[in-house]
DNA sequence: AGTGTTAGTGTGCGAATGAACACTTGGCCC
DNA sequence: GGGCCAAGTGTTCATTCGCACACTAACACT
């Protein structure tokens, strides 16, 4: 069973520790975790996730905090079996959720979606559209904009030389400003939740 | 209460740390920080924090962490209604979209999707979705089933007492499984770049 | 004036923490 | 076999940590 990296299963309870209480674990709860009987097994782990840039140490060199890696996602392109773990083996790349979709941190933000006028677009109320400011907008950009001093998601088109906004959904018309139109932001990405 | 709060100036102390070294400080550092004496004003500093839901303690109340409130910004711009956005900047928190979606991180794979059966579920070609494995699904789960050594991304039906694989477009067919359904992992979340 | 509340001081204490160091164990290579 | 190296054990120790408790000073409200 065992030939993939037994700092993968360690880092792997690390992360999902993480998950539930957003901090890297004392020395005494790694072991407890990892099943360890000494703290300086617990060190040696960290050194080597160290290394390997899953985790580091604050500014302050005072405590440990996770690194970039340690917020990798695998990729699984090919089928796997649902028993078997995915691994570098069967087809999995490296992917950072963050990176894929916030390209400019400082100019994004994300805006709950509400109603169903952009649902033949696939975006959903409930929704959480990722959007960039600043950014030029062009024509076939679905944007942000605010109209009536409420943000509205919609297509930006254009009609007679002016900027209309489009709806997906054929319930809802067309937005045609009567005067200028204030662009919030252009949406880059879209984030769904589901429950259960 | 007080439009000046004290507090206020307090908590943007402690949003800087958090932003360079990613954790609450502990109470010694916290009076450094604010220029306390002693650690008890801390510690009812924390308190404070605590019920304006600006920060909580761990699941095992061994540690505080920040909570939902201690990332708030407000766009400061112009008196924005309807759906605050929320930024993703400031440095406080780079990692919220991850935090937002993935809850199990060892058992979370990311799958590019690819075709249009689950198109009027909102789920495009060239989304990713994010599928947590080994989940008990359930019926009305959206699952990734393996069928003839290939990921497939369907609803979770039951017919006759048998689990069988809806899509949601009018054009594919109900997958009914002759024998065992292998599933591969239940879908928790959506992603979408709309490329720019 | 009396009472209560809130922010902060000062002190002491046991428990948890991380660092250091010597040692063991098992796999691998020649 | 022998040497080497990485992972893990066992132990000691100074420091830090969070917490409890007693106390004070400023202010608000009747």
């Amino acid at each position: 069973m065992s030939e993939y990296d037994k700092d993968q299963e360690y880092l792997g309870r690390l992360q999902d520790y993480y998950g539930d209480s957003r901090r890297i674990p004392s020395l005494q709860r790694i072991c407890e975790l990892m099943g360890y009987a000494s703290k300086t097994a617990a060190k040696k782990l960290l050194l080597r996730l160290e290394n390997e840039q899953f985790v580091e140490r604050t500014p302050d060199d005072d405590a440990w905090i996770p690194a970039s890696r340690f917020f990798e996602r695998s990729l699984a392109t090919d089928a796997v079996p649902a028993g078997m773990p995915v691994s570098a083996e069967n087809g999995a790349e490296p992917f950072m959720l963050d990176d894929y979709i916030v390209k400019k941190p400082s100019r994004t933000v994300m805006i709950p979606v509400k109603g169903d006028s952009m649902i033949d677009a696939g975006i959903h109320s409930g929704d959480v559209a990722v959007v960039e400011r600043g950014t030029g907008a062009v024509k076939g950009d679905i944007v942000v904009a605010i109209v009536d001093n409420e943000f509205t998601l919609k297509e930006l088109g254009v009609e007679r030389g002016k900027f209309v906004l489009i709806p997906h959904n054929p319930a809802f018309p067309i937005i045609r400003p009567k005067g200028e139109l204030e662009i919030f932001g252009v949406m880059v990405g879209l984030v769904r939740r589901y429950q259960h």
